[in-house]
DNA sequence: TTTCTATTATACCGTTCGGTATACAACCTG
DNA sequence: CAGGTTGTATACCGAACGGTATAATAGAAA
């Protein structure tokens, strides 16, 4: 079994500098030490490591975003506890979440989108109805929830973006006010 | 000569849709129509194909640039008209615009991001210098000069993005008042 | 000890990969 | 007409691709 996790890693590793079509089968196992069959026993096939490796990351994600908007507050709260909760997914294992990042850029007919695609689309919805649910705030959105969902993952993803260039070694963690200014940028461009 | 337009634009529509590693140099030359030393007698090799297409495309996007900026004005003016610029380039080809982005965010040590990365930074440097040159208007940015040009850069793809959802058909252009919003909303986040 | 299951390796499959040696047209130039 | 250049196709290269048939290994269970 601690072969299969190794293999996982070993993928990341690969898919995320090099992307997912630029590595072979081959380079992953021989990256771990093993050998074909064992990564087929396990996965099946190619893309069914990559979306393993998806599934088990999301699964926490789901867990975490839960519980930010399970909790009692207004839209801004709710929004300040989801980028909170990606800010921190996004400390714990910035390998997975830059991976993530270029896989929801890449091309839309490419089998690694095709594989990412539910579960991105899974998290739109949650945020979507997180302004669907603030509409006695918000006033009439005239259907532009989604519009405002995009924008506020694109907020978040460039903010983090622009945080590895800052602090490229991963020194300190985002801070508290860091993610309020980030909230508050946002709301701002909303309300106006 | 027409061939060797004719192979671009195949290739241009199948990166596109596929992803650069994803496309094999056969699919191609089937798909124009042409055999492979066709392909090779214009460009060499498969990155070739890739790098003329970018040089070209890049080449109209550094003329209009130049023009955005050698006009008179405060910062304001020259981001909305980098802005306007980078616009009608996206609307003229979005293709191309989104293939761009896709290869932008694309693996770090993939053949292809290697491709962008120079054109990519070089429009970088043009917008740091934008706001270097702006200092007796911004004050002391404290080196944060590239963050605001990632910024800028990344708020003018994001809503590019966001109009592709909302405007899929592509139906009507992007107007002055729609850009003026864009550039309010990221000066707002510099000056707070 | 035997048997079963889980895990791993050897060695191979057919296909596709990026790339090329060669030759043959078509064309312009003299 | 002769000769060079440009452009294109046939047919092929070795290597790598994703994937698998088969068997050996190990440990637990009986």
């Amino acid at each position: 079994m601690e072969n299969r996790a190794l293999l996982l890693q070993c993928a990341k590793e690969l898919f995320y500098a090099k992307g997912y079509d630029a590595v072979g089968v081959q380079e992953i196992v021989e990256k771990a030490g093993l050998t074909k069959p064992t990564l087929y026993y396990y996965f099946g096939s190619k893309i069914g490591v990559l979306k393993t490796l998806i599934e088990t990351k999301f699964d926490e994600l789901r867990i975490s975003v839960q519980e930010a908007l399970d909790s009692e507050g207004d839209i801004r709260k709710h929004l300040y506890c989801l980028a909170e909760v990606y800010c921190r997914f996004f400390e714990q294992d910035r390998e997975f979440y830059m991976l993530m990042m270029a896989l929801f850029y890449s091309a839309r007919e490419n089998e690694a989108y095709k594989a990412i695609r539910p579960y991105v689309a899974e998290f739109y919805e949650t945020i979507v109805k997180v302004f669907e649910n603030a509409s006695h705030e918000l006033g009439n959105m005239n259907g532009r929830q989604r519009q405002f969902a995009v924008g506020f993952i694109g907020t978040v993803n460039h903010y983090l973006l622009v945080h590895c260039e800052i602090d490229p070694e991963q020194k300190e963690e985002i801070s508290k006010e860091q993610i309020t200014s980030l909230i508050n940028q946002f709301m701002y461009g909303i309300f106006s």
